[in-house]
DNA sequence: AGCGCCATGTAAACTGTTACATGATTGT
DNA sequence: ACAATCATGTAACAGTTTACATGGCGCT
């Protein structure tokens, strides 16, 4: 999947491993972040498929640039790629749901310390999301191109998404909680009243 | 970490790969999955590491079944794990958003039938939370022992969890439907108003 | 003097998926 | 007759992480 990301970028504009994996970190990073070695053998694999090519860019004072570019059969791969529809639900790896899964033997405090911790950690995600993450794309909507608008959509509806997933997990967390700090109270799924 | 999904389920009970698998399928599952193969080669890496030990049940009529216990190296590596708090997010991989960042020069009838059959996903697996699932892990809430209950609180966390996540999905499959739908309206971050 | 940025990669280890291989029993 | 369930695994491959290796420039 990694190597769609990679022709996605380099259909923006020619660039190195190095300009990926940094555009990477301030953009898809946020679903889809890969290493810089990754990038780097990924590129060279893509190459031999023959879906980008690379040059070099000589630099005095800095190391060389290797500069790649997507191919046509490369520019086709992508748009096939984002022409399937998703049919499955992907399977998820959640590691802190996985911990509490297992963790009702553990002393409440030891759980609530974690999830504690965790509050904090989603809350400031949530804060980047709808703050500067979200001006900053902001003045994509301005262009007034009809694909750039579409475009700025796309964008901004991932960086949504994260906004809503983080907001969802705080408050799960919030009500995960309050729920394992009051053990003695019935906060059973089955009593709830109006179901 | 199937390491430990791995030894947390034969923590409940001595069990074979199979019997892991299944257990998975209909509990954990839904925030780790494993194939099956995977399991075995897990089971003897365990073993390897002497957090597991095996025996051979033979049986009539069916294949013999090769069942694991967990050792006391074994389950102090559990509870060494499960209380080691998580101080950072972990990176996500979701890949329906990598390929909405890339699909904003796309046909965006392309886009919205993609997005449509997903929503009809996540509203099913929503279903399947709030309901089924649901009522099945109601019964644990009968069990008056305090240590049961809080399992069960754990348990029910990672469903509510998944029910959460899923309604949010659903309702960010609308509302970003319904921006692709009308682009020509301004559905831009910056001119909502209160910001 | 030391850290961070720019810029390249390789090698080893680990994790996970897919395909292959076997074979009896039970239900439709 | 065919598919699903029970039950074991191996082998090849693909994907990902971590560690190693190099080296100049600019800032504090």
């Amino acid at each position: 999947m990694l190597d769609f990301a990679i022709l996605g970028f380099l259909r923006y504009q020619p660039q190195t491993g190095y300009d990926l994996h940094q555009a990477m970190g301030s953009s898809t990073g946020f679903f889809w972040y890969a290493q810089l070695s990754q990038v780097y053998t990924t590129l060279k694999r893509l190459e031999g498929k023959g879906w980008v090519t690379s040059h070099i860019e000589p630099q005095q004072d800095r190391p060389d640039r290797r500069v790649y570019t997507v191919t046509p059969d490369g520019d086709a791969a992508l748009d096939d790629w984002l022409g399937t529809p998703l049919t499955e639900l992907e399977p998820r790896k959640e590691l802190l749901l996985l911990r509490l899964f297992f963790s009702g033997r553990l002393d409440p405090a030891t759980t609530l310390a974690s999830l504690q911790v965790l509050r904090s950690l989603h809350a400031r995600q949530q804060a980047l999301y709808a703050g500067p993450i979200r001006d900053r794309l902001a003045v994509c909507f301005a262009d007034p191109d009809p694909v750039a608008r579409r475009e700025a959509i796309c964008w901004d509806a991932t960086r949504d998404f994260g906004e809503r997933f983080e907001r969802m997990y705080v408050e799960w967390l919030d009500d995960t909680i309050a729920r394992l700090s009051h053990p003695e109270e019935v906060s059973g799924p089955g009593i709830v009243p109006g179901r």
